[in-house]
RNA sequence: GGGUCGUUAACUCAGUUGGUAGAGUACCUGCCUUUUAAGCAGAGAGUCGUUGGUUCGAGUCCAACACGACCCA
């Protein structure tokens, strides 16, 4: 795709020719008049009446059909895609062949009256046309568009401008992310910002990004979760907070992994993570049904249904009804260990049943949560910042959500126990085993903050890039991520 | 990290047993004032991902590498 590709050098040719003729070729003195979305009738009525007048609109030339001396072409701006029809006797010779030179991809301006064609299709007669800006470079195939998935992602502007459906799946992601905002901050959550670039990567187990600030000599980490600092919120006196931005983990990429994604955490005050179940079944069905229609949905071809109430399990009861583990399997250590080697799980030496119990319940039951299920009482040794149940310490007032097999949020009645924070941070840096980018040092001043009092809390992650996927229908992050990422081009 | 598959014109794709590369769209030229995957006629366009190897001869066979997709860890 070098500049001696013939297409290309043809494109630069012709707008030097425009250029020649005096046209400025990146021209930005045209003010629309009108959104191309606007002027359509709703639902293809081909009774309505038409705007009056003379329409003024701006966009990109997508299809093109010349007959010598009249054209019709399709035009597109964000809010939809619009037939120009032009005829030299409408707008004058000069305009005409300054018309001849323009190419689909090129963005342009158009004035006159609206009409139909003898087809019924809603169409601007041109007065008068401008040329906006040029483009040098041919826009995919008309019919197949451009389907080529490295492509799509490397040059997303391409894809967005091609692929109506690509559009509309953002737009869902926006819409999603600000009817969370819209229905946390209608509860009285106050939206905040934390440190992206953090001294100590906490309040999740992931390998952080390292990065360095020249004028502290200090090395910093990109977040891996904004958790602590949220809960230093609540120290403080902020009783509703929620943050929806960027965590980065730098670990492998997949369907399901970006080393950069989207979370939403938030964090309330005096509530339980009972309480946080209803909040999340009510929030995402809502969110469903704004963004879908319906709580009915489809993900890939399979059913998921996400009218409230959901299941919910315990682990031990997931792992015994959906995993098919017997009530004594359950509770014998040595019988679990060998149930997870038989399926090829590696397990740490110093894992514990509670680490045994988790290992079995991702490998068995997790895929086959399809519609939405809460998953409670996660053991208390893989849940190092969750408050213990009062009967038993062995498990935490925690749950888990999942839907069509993934893992959606992440929430718990919050630990306020300096004493036993501490502890189970240390816990966990003693069994961090060689992985030292893991959990780098305790993070004294979160547990100082502790010793101040937090007032007891629930509080919930939920991945907005997965939910994402879920709503839009998408198979992969990527789909749903603008930029992915991918490794760089070679420069040629 | 391992496995499978892919990479050919701007885009979407063919390419047989190894014999100097094809189509549609796009682009260019001509005709064409209600088309919409417009039409008709004609022309041009390729470092077959990269580098090696086998061979008289490689898009095709072999190896390594690059990038991507999916699966596994």
């Amino acid at each position: 795709m070098d500049e001696s590709n013939q297409i290309i050098a043809q494109r630069r040719q012709k707008a030097k020719e425009l250029d020649d003729l005096g046209v400025n070729l990146y021209a930005n003195d045209f003010k629309p008049g009108h959104r191309i979305g606007d002027l359509l009738p709703a639902d293809n009525d081909s009774e309505a009446p038409l705007h009056a007048g003379i329409m003024a609109v701006a966009g990109r030339v997508m299809a093109l059909r010349k007959f010598g001396k009249a054209a019709f072409l399709h035009i597109q701006d964000e809010s939809g895609r619009i037939q120009v029809h032009i005829k030299r006797d409408e707008v004058g010779d000069e305009a005409y062949a300054i018309f001849k030179k323009i190419d689909i991809g090129d963005i342009a301006a158009f004035t006159g009256p609206l009409f139909r064609t003898k087809t019924g299709e809603v169409t601007i007669q041109a007065l008068s046309l401008r040329l906006l800006t040029k483009s040098l470079r041919p826009l995919p195939e008309k019919f197949h568009g451009l389907t080529d998935i490295e492509t799509r992602y490397r040059q997303r502007y391409v894809d967005l401008m091609v692929n109506p459906e690509v559009r509309d799946t953002f737009r869902k992601r926006v819409e999603i992310i600000r009817l969370i905002r819209d229905f946390l901050s209608n509860r009285g959550f106050l939206e905040v910002e934390t440190p992206m670039m953090q001294a100590i990567a906490g309040g999740a187990t992931a390998k952080p990004f390292k990065t360095h600030h020249n004028a502290l000599g200090l090395d910093l980490y990109l977040r891996i979760a904004p958790e602590l600092y949220l809960k230093r919120l609540l120290v403080g006196g902020l009783e509703r907070v929620f943050e929806i931005n960027r965590n980065f983990r730098n670990e492998g990429l997949s369907t399901r992994h970006n080393p950069e994604f989207t979370m939403l955490e938030f964090y309330q005050a005096y509530a339980t993570y009972d309480e946080l179940m209803e909040l999340t079944e009510e929030m995402i069905s809502w969110v469903a049904m704004e963004v879908c229609g319906s709580m009915q949905i489809s993900y890939q071809g399979q059913a998921v249904d996400l009218a409230p109430p959901w299941r919910r399990y315990t682990m031990d009861e997931a792992l015994q009804q959906i995993g098919g583990l017997s009530p004594e399997t359950l509770t014998d250590f040595n019988a679990l260990k060998a149930l997870a080697d038989r399926h090829g799980i590696a397990l740490q030496p110093q894992a514990g049943i509670g680490k045994v119990k988790t290992e079995l319940f991702e490998c068995l039951v997790e895929e086959k949560l399809i519609d939405p299920t809460f998953i409670t009482a996660y053991p208390t040794e893989v849940s190092p910042l969750a408050r213990k149940n009062e009967e038993n310490h062995e498990i935490t007032d925690r749950f888990e959500l999942f839907i069509t097999g993934r893992e959606i949020a992440n929430a718990f009645s919050e630990l306020n126990d300096p004493d036993d924070q501490r502890r189970r941070l240390m816990k966990q840096i003693e069994e961090r085993g060689e992985d030292e980018e893991i959990f780098p040092v305790l993070d004294e001043d979160y547990l100082r903050a502790l010793e101040y009092g937090m007032p007891p809390a629930a509080g919930e992650g939920i991945g907005i890039d997965r939910l994402a996927m879920l709503l839009t229908d998408s198979p992969s992050i990527r789909d749903v991520i603008l930029f992915p990422h991918l490794r760089p081009e070679k420069q040629s």
